[in-house]
RNA sequence: GGUCCUGUGGCCGAGUGGCUAGGCAGAGCUCUGCAAAAGCUUCUACAUCGGUUCGAAUCCGGUCAGGACCUCCA
């Protein structure tokens, strides 16, 4: 069974080939780090780590490369060269690499709380000036570029003379470079459709370095093209981002790279699509944005509590990445419920001795049972195979947590089950929920803490076997005082959970 | 205006020709000192109008509605 993905360029889902058997190289677009992240910008970041991990899993070394854009792209083109980093570092009244080393050390606070790997590699733009103007060099030689004032542009109509332009978002060049928009500051440009390479600096911009062509700062696509051709070659397998990034950026990025390394970068473009909030997607144009760190606490107004981040994870996991996701608080909480009953079940399964089951005895054993089991863990990988259907594999997952609460229950016997099946069921459940989808348990306890709830529950135990239900219901309501909840098993056991 | 996408039950969402998606919420039952869980059963679907087909949520066309990109955007 092989994998397949979406791929963007093509609008297909096509048989995954990596270029070199064995290896995979994937560029991922990281984020400008001129402000806090939020909910939005969780889920490429969550969608590529979920990819990187599955390639992974399927025995291929990879190398994830996403870079940091603290460079600052302007905050409109073609009006003034306006710097995101600078404006808001003047603002913040703080050095600019202060402020981008503020939020980029926020985003990886934030990355870790996802739970997601870190990239191989994390190239800066400030760190990669001299690779940009190389490039930018390569394009004015190659006769793709001008320079106007001292700044460079790319000349689209020049390359959409014997390139496709437009062929990844599906733009049309003609419609490109007829639109009616006017901006100011667009003389210099010789096309509406060009895009800055170099953007020349005016006096008073602080974030500043020397070029050919006098003292500017990169274009805003062009960092990703030099990056990524530097760590993964003039060709790689993976370019991912969201879907918003299709046009310009990627459009911009092909033909960057393409004008000076003679190939497409990527074979395969994946995108993700955007998170939505009451149908409008989550970003600067409607500021609707939830800040991750808002959405930790709870602390803004369309959020009827905090959400732990393994809370958003599920969230993201539970649908297609290709689909538009939904926020609302409400969607949250059935997030949040519905991760809690398939950890808890998890963590039983953990638990469960099959060693000591009876395999012999055939007539104990559940053979529907079995076999349903069977089928829907083997469905698993060719869920993920099929451009990564989380949901679905989350769906059969979930199938299974009955059968695994009614073992526990005792509704279901062990024995019934083939001791084969049920390692099967911990190996699939700690492979797909773990290692694949990245999820973990929210809550790490101490010895200690494990030691002392022990005890309480001991004493509960103790309490309510001699019906001394004042004392057991006074260890069980203090300890929901402090979020702790004690629950009966059927089984005589007492369970808990924070 | 151009290009493209989407419309599934109370909510979030899988699903592209015939088979219960799943989660959350609701209802009933079981278990239970109480509680909480849990188990079992169950109610709300496929925007709309036509067409293709033995058969359509799924394919085709019209209509309506929403959205994305075209400008920074994950």
């Amino acid at each position: 069974m092989s994998l397949k993905v979406h791929n963007s360029l093509t609008r297909k889902k096509e048989t995954f080939v990596p270029l070199t058997p064995g290896y995979v190289g994937m560029y991922v677009c990281g984020p400008t780090v001129s402000g806090e992240s939020h909910l939005g910008h969780a889920r490429p970041y969550i969608t590529f780590d979920f990819i990187s991990r599955y390639l992974r899993h399927q025995g291929y070394k990879v190398r994830y490369v996403r870079n940091i854009t603290d460079a600052g792209h302007f905050e409109e083109e073609g009006r003034e060269a306006e710097d995101k980093i600078t404006k808001k570092a003047l603002l913040e009244k703080i050095e600019p690499m202060e402020l981008v080393q503020k939020y980029t050390n926020l985003f990886h606070w934030a990355m870790k709380e996802f739970n997601n790997i870190e990239p191989n590699i994390e190239p800066t733009a400030t760190g990669h000036i001299v690779e940009q103007v190389n490039m930018i060099e390569k394009i004015i030689a190659a006769g793709y570029a001008y320079v106007a004032n001292g700044s460079v542009y790319f000349d689209v109509k020049k390359y959409a003379l014997t390139h496709d332009y437009g062929k990844l978002s599906g733009r049309v060049i003609e419609d490109l470079l007829e639109t009616t928009r006017i901006l100011e500051g667009q003389e210099e440009k010789r096309d509406k459709a060009d895009f800055a390479l170099w953007k020349a600096a005016p006096p008073q911009h602080i974030m500043r370095w020397r070029s050919p062509w006098g003292e500017g700062f990169p274009g805003w696509h062009i960092e990703c093209s030099a990056m990524a051709t530097k760590y993964l070659g003039a060709e790689f397998d993976i370019h991912g981002g969201g879907m918003d990034l299709m046009f310009p950026h990627h459009e911009s990025e092909i033909a960057q790279s393409t004008v000076c390394n003679n190939s497409t970068p990527a074979k395969y473009w994946l995108h993700n699509n955007m998170i939505t909030i009451g149908g409008k997607k989550m970003g600067k144009s409607y500021n609707n944005q939830i800040k991750l760190t808002e959405m930790f606490s709870g602390d803004h107004p369309l959020l009827t509590q905090a959400f732990s981040p393994m809370t958003i994870r599920f969230f993201i996991l539970q649908t297609h990445y290709r689909s538009t996701l939904d926020f609302s608080s409400e969607a949250l909480v059935a997030a949040e419920k519905g991760l809690k009953r398939l950890w808890e079940a998890y963590e039983f399964l953990k638990k469960l001795d099959s060693k000591n089951a009876v395999p012999a005895s055939t007539n104990l054993l559940d053979e529907e049972l079995d076999k349903k089991i069977l089928n829907l863990l083997n469905e698993l990988e060719a869920f993920m195979n099929d451009d990564f259907n989380t949901a679905k594999v989350l769906a059969n997952l979930f199938e299974i947590v009955p059968v695994i609460n009614s073992i526990k229950d005792g509704l279901i016997k062990v024995d019934s089950i083939p001791a084969t099946t049920i390692e099967l069921m911990k190996t699939s459940f700690r492979i797909y929920l773990e290692e694949i989808l990245g999820l973990k348990n929210t809550t790490e306890n101490t010895e200690t803490f494990n030691g002392v709830m022990e005890l309480l529950i001991d004493i509960r135990k103790e309490a309510k076997g001699k019906k001394d239900f004042a004392t057991s219901d006074k260890i069980r309501k203090q300890l929901a005082g402090l979020g702790i909840n004690l629950k009966d098993e059927k089984t005589g056991d007492i369970s808990w959970s924070s």
